[in-house]
DNA sequence: TCTTATACTTTGTATTACTAAGTATATTAT
DNA sequence: ATAATATACTTAGTAATACAAAGTATAAGA
């Protein structure tokens, strides 16, 4: 029951919080799996077939752009996914939708 | 751009809004879309083809049970919506997702 | 050798906010 | 009287996304 409105309330903000954690530095998607979880305290747990689907999207929406890392010795190639300056604008355009929001929610859970 | 962000951020979080101006009284439909605008300060603002599925669809989880009202000289018959015992008990548990939730963006987005 | 972690891809499902169109009555302004 | 607006509820259809599940593949550790 619980699940149901906890998925809900996860969509759109699943993309902003992909561009924030990108904004610091380019990441691959295990490392956005792990940080995402860390930082979250357990809230955000991202099965990789999550957050996949969103990097693509994110891309084509040309908020990011990936690259398969060199070949640095035996180490499985990465796709690493950098930010776009449009991503960056996107980013706080979506963070005034989202500060908007919580207040308007807050206003109403606590009037 | 940002409407698309928006719509997916109020995803879940409107069952509560309803069912939390629902808590204190019984209230017909125009009547939580004016709350809902006042509360909200004009962030929350429903169109009648958007509250009115969402009222069903809580009555269909018995979360509030619907009753029209008598007819009271020349009133347009209205149809008040009371949250049931079941609902309040919903309501809460919806909250305490929605705090963690939020929490959780916080963190990443402050961190 | 087996398990686990790392790493990316694709398909399909369930859910929901919103638009739009429809029906109908009461009140207010012209 | 008439027109416009506010009130009041219903239904059908669309777009968007979190998630599960299944698949492919390599590296490291027990």
């Amino acid at each position: 029951m619980n699940e149901k409105y906890e998925r809900q309330m996860k969509k759109g903000v699943l993309d902003m919080l992909v561009l924030k954690l990108l904004k610091s530095e380019a990441k691959y998607g295990y490392q956005i799996i792990q940080e995402m979880k860390e930082k979250s305290e357990e809230t955000f747990l991202l099965k990789d077939g999550t957050l996949y689907p969103i990097l693509y999207r994110l891309e084509d929406d040309k908020l990011v752009v990936s690259k398969w890392s060199e070949a640095v010795g035996k180490q499985v190639p990465r796709k690493y996914y950098e930010i776009t300056e449009e991503g960056k604008k996107t980013l706080d355009e979506i963070e005034d939708v989202w500060k908007r929001i919580s207040d308007g929610v807050l206003r109403i859970m606590e009037g």
